[in-house]
RNA sequence: GCCGGAGUGGCGGAAUUGGUAGACGCAAGGGACUUAAAAUCCCUCGGGUCUAAAGCUCGUGCCGGUUCGAGUCCGGCCUCCGGCACCA
């Protein structure tokens, strides 16, 4: 036995040592140090603890104390130095080699706006936690980012304020790589790629050149939607309501020669590989079938009266053609402009064509014949016929389609019923002229074909139709080319060459890229910014050297982001330009697909669509041998404030700056975390930011509060075996520690349901609040407990994490912890609550050991004095016992 | 119009396969500590009934159904949100 005179001795001993060797770092002041020390060693004694050597080696482990844990929270202090050391140890990079399964963690890359929003924080978050969480999993995990980097704001910025477009962008880059730093996202930003720099986009370059030698790749003439304000082509898909996605003016049409990719090659194989994204989510899943919208129809031949032309015609509801009775052209249909020599009559239609708002349309002087009963009927032109879709012409059915009725009514035209409704109701009868039957039928007034009912008259009409050779069955897409081409400046130039002798040349390989130049003005007027810069248009051919000029227009930026995801698993980032097949295959073969991609639901239809075509290209390319570029998508909610979408115009803005330096970046990681479900919309509330500060809080002074305890112990795992004897407290905390790593690894699992998984660590922090280490057993419990928080928070809040992990006397890191693993034995209760129902109404509560046969249950249930009083003697019919929950009494009478 | 999703306390949200509705957090009210305030800690917190507790009773948008038992399943509505939309 040590008398604590001895142990004094040997303090005074050691504290010499210290005071001469370390005196300059002791983390505290001296004098409150060994006061510290003292109440150690005096704790030592009282827990029994035999040797004078631990006093010693409690010195020593103090001193060792991380010097910036303080008595009060500060995430000022705590974060930075973390972000530090993680850069400085290169935890977040990918390992070369690494014994565990792949997985690619994957979130959008953002627009180089200038500032990060809440939407990004949200985003990052979420994939950041689920990149930690995987790391901790044993996993080799990829995470990168990167910068969506070309664009219209940096031209605009350019054109008001006179910077060129390469400054602000990397300018915006820098500071919001920064930003993002700030957030303790855990990046490998060796792989970061930057698509506005040569390296990256001369891979656009090549594989647009792989695609025009495909055929994917073609040009051609085509009405376009254009911007007057923005002075560009859009893509169908960047006009919302026929205005500009971006600036909201009103789209008109133009004719332009255009670069297209044939998507539409592959409308067929993007729809039925959509049934086999079961990892995403349905919503997404299902809007991209109706983007591409298949439907089946036949294609009719309309003969024109007395001309050498026939009308072909696009219809799904082939039944109702005995009622049509009249044609529709679109104002750009090639036949259009030869039935209507008036200019001004057909200009006036072509004018207010694809006007939803009203629908006008003019008589050709024209018939056709309609093949299934040889009817004349008129020809006219509508501007509501759209060239785009199907044949560009319609054959109309007013009496069954509600458009084709109005016109009709507009025009003076006749109504015949070809359908009759299946159920003969008395409203049949009574159904007015205001309105058409467009439902499905019975046949009437349709030749051989009455009586037959809608579907199965479809059949017939089509087979008929083929075997008389008026017509074909065919299967219609929504789903168009892709335009790609663009009147702007920042943007991948693409890479053809015109010459007058050779006509469209592409640029050879080995001249790639072509450089977009730096010195264009940019003044907003005209098309095509590359056209002013004639170093650079001027060019000689590459297959007759003679004098050519080169394409001005750029690609749109979603080429970029259509296989950026692959660019990151190259490693080198464009540092060489190898485009071997067999070496990229090689190259690329290990990291994709993408295991969980992460972001906004608005790039259901354009991103993602996109980048799923592009990867089927790139596999018949034989680039990539699989077909589907993300296995799992997460698609966050928005971020919400006052019940909008956060917006300048709105005022209702959260700026992350603010936040990170109010409250750190740690808060800011889990108030968005836990206060909605990833996938939902999450409501911003000023209160539950300050509630989850409070939390870390919480834990940090638990931590300081119990620190000297903490480092009088080692971590100690418990059997089952052990606890019986402890007092329940203690029981109940491991039992509950147990419980808390089981929730919150399923519930991280099972769709990533972070929110509820905080709260089962709020639960728990709430337990171990109320212990006490009043012994050295008690003290070894807590420390269980608050390891394993500490290790279930680090994907969460990284940096308190990690800062607390040291704190308690770690010399490891958490970042290179595994994670927690819970005792099923332990975590099990061997007493369970059983609820009594009678006639499924709460009438008791029972306390019954686990695993009580169901005849047991009964007895006690049906024992109950309560109980026995609810059923007054009445016969019981049925006694119903759900393992683990309840047992419900149904009495009778 | 078509296709989705959602509706639960004062609020954000829990309830995993049909099995104790309201976990966790926020707000609110009360108390402790303090010269005081802040911070922190403790208690209460869906409605009704009752002096109070216990109990009882109503309660997951509305109406009905299935079931021993429904927030959850089925049928019919209502409201809100998102996407597509002259698609023939």
């Amino acid at each position: 036995m040590v008398s604590e005179r001895h142990v004094e001795r040997s303090f005074l001993s050691e504290t010499k040592k210290i005071s001469t060797v370390f005196y300059q770092k002791l983390p505290v002041q001296p004098v409150l140090f060994l006061v510290r020390v003292w109440y150690n060693i005096k704790g030592c004694l009282r827990n029994g603890l035999r040797q004078a050597a631990i006093p010693c080696i409690v010195i020593q482990k103090k001193f060792r104390r991380s010097p910036i844990l303080d008595k009060k929270y500060d995430p000022k202090k705590v974060e930075p130095a973390w972000q530090k050391h993680w850069e400085e140890d290169q935890v977040n990079k990918t390992a070369s080699s690494h014994p565990g399964e792949k997985f690619y963690c994957l979130e959008m890359f953002p627009y180089p706006s200038g500032n990060i929003h809440m939407g990004h924080v949200r985003n990052y978050t979420i994939g950041d936690v689920i990149a930690r969480y995987k790391r901790m999993r044993g996993y080799n995990v990829l995470h990168p980012m990167g910068w969506d980097s070309f664009g219209m704001p940096a031209e605009n910025a350019a054109i008001k304020h006179g910077v060129p477009p390469s400054r602000w962008t990397h300018e915006n880059i820098k500071h919001m790589k920064y930003q993002l730093n700030q957030l303790g996202l855990s990046y490998d930003w060796d792989r970061e790629i930057t698509t506005c720099s040569p390296e990256y986009y001369r891979w656009n370059q090549w594989l647009f050149l792989k695609m025009l030698e495909k055929g994917i790749a073609y040009r051609k003439s085509s009405y376009v939607n254009w911007c007057p304000s923005c002075v560009t082509v859009l893509a169908n898909e960047q006009v919302i309501d026929s205005k500009c996605w971006r600036c909201d003016n009103t789209v008109v049409q133009k004719e332009l020669d255009q670069w297209f990719l044939r998507i539409t090659d592959y409308a067929e194989e993007l729809l039925t590989a959509c049934d086999e994204l079961s990892g995403w989510p349905e919503k997404v899943v299902l809007m991209q079938k109706n983007w591409i919208g298949k439907s089946y129809g036949v294609e009719v031949d309309f003969r024109m009266d007395g001309m050498d032309e026939s009308i072909k015609v696009f219809t799904t509801r082939q039944d109702t053609l005995f009622g049509a009775s009249f044609v529709c052209l679109s104002p750009n249909h090639p036949l259009s402009s030869k039935l209507v020599p008036d200019k001004i009559s057909l200009e006036e239609i072509t004018s207010r064509y694809g006007k939803v708002d009203e629908k006008v349309g003019l008589f050709t002087g024209g018939y056709c014949v309609n093949p299934m009963n040889n009817e004349k009927i008129p020809v006219y032109i509508a501007n509501f016929v759209l060239m785009e879709y199907g044949t560009g012409a319609i054959m109309s059915v007013p009496a069954h389609d509600q458009r084709d009725f109005d016109f009709a009514g507009k025009y003076g035209l006749p109504v015949r019923v070809v359908i009759s409704p299946e159920k003969e109701s008395s409203e049949s009868g009574a159904r007015g002229p205001s309105e058409a039957y467009e439902e499905e039928g019975v046949l009437v007034n349709s030749g051989q074909f009455t009586g037959l009912k809608s579907r199965e008259a479809r059949e017939r009409i089509a087979e008929y139709i083929e075997e008389n050779g008026i017509g074909k069955k065919v299967v219609n897409y929504k789903l168009r080319d892709w335009g790609i081409s663009r009147q702007r400046y920042w943007g991948t130039p693409i890479p053809v060459i015109y010459c007058d002798g050779c006509g469209i040349t592409p640029v050879p390989e080995k001249d790639l890229p072509v450089v977009l130049p730096e010195n264009v003005k940019l003044t907003g007027t005209g098309s095509s910014p590359l056209q002013e810069s004639e170093s650079f248009i001027m060019t000689s051919c590459p297959s007759c050297g003679g004098k050519a000029r080169r394409e001005t227009d750029t690609m749109d930026t979603f080429v970029d982001s259509s296989w950026y995801f692959i660019a990151y698993c190259f490693g080198r980032a464009g540092i060489d330009f190898d485009t071997d097949t067999g070496k990229l295959k090689e190259e690329l073969g290990y990291w994709m697909p993408v295991d969980q991609y992460v972001g906004g639901v608005e790039h259901a239809v354009l991103h993602l669509l996109y980048s799923r075509f592009f990867t089927r290209v790139m596999r018949d390319l034989g680039i990539v041998d699989f077909s589907e570029p993300f296995i799992n998508l997460l698609t966050q909610g928005m971020v919400i404030k006052d019940g909008a979408k956060m917006s300048k115009s709105k005022g209702n803005v959260i700026d992350p700056d603010h936040l990170i330096e109010n409250y750190g970046a740690d808060t800011s990681r889990l108030f968005s975390l836990f206060a909605a479900p990833p996938e939902r919309d999450l409501e911003w509330s000023d209160k539950g930011v300050e509630g989850a500060f409070r939390f870390l809080n919480r834990v940090w002074n638990i931590v300081v509060r119990n620190v000297d305890s903490l480092w009088s112990v080692e971590m100690t795992v418990f059997d089952k075996k052990e606890l019986e004897g402890f007092p329940s407290p203690l029981r109940d905390l491991l039992r509950k520690t147990h419980q808390t790593i089981k929730k919150v690894t399923n519930d991280i699992e099972r769709e990533y349901h972070f929110n509820t998984a905080i709260a089962a660590l709020m639960e728990l922090v709430n337990e171990i609040a109320g212990v006490e280490p009043s012994d050295e057993r008690a003290a070894k419990v807590l420390r269980f407990a608050i390891e394993n928080v500490l290790l279930l928070l680090f994907p969460f809040t990284p940096h308190i994490a990690e800062e607390l992990w040291r704190a308690i006397g770690n010399e490891t890191r958490a970042s290179e912890q595994k994670w927690p693993v819970w005792d099923e034995d332990i975590a099990t209760t061997e007493k369970i609550e059983l609820v009594i129902q009678i006639n499924g109404k709460l009438r008791g509560k029972l306390m019954v050991p686990r695993g009580l046969p169901d005849e047991e249950i009964k007895r006690i249930a049906l024992g109950e004095e309560k109980i026995a009083e609810f059923i007054g003697g009445r016969d019981i019919k049925k006694v119903i016992v759900v393992k683990g929950r309840l047992v419900n009494i149904v009495p009778g009478g």
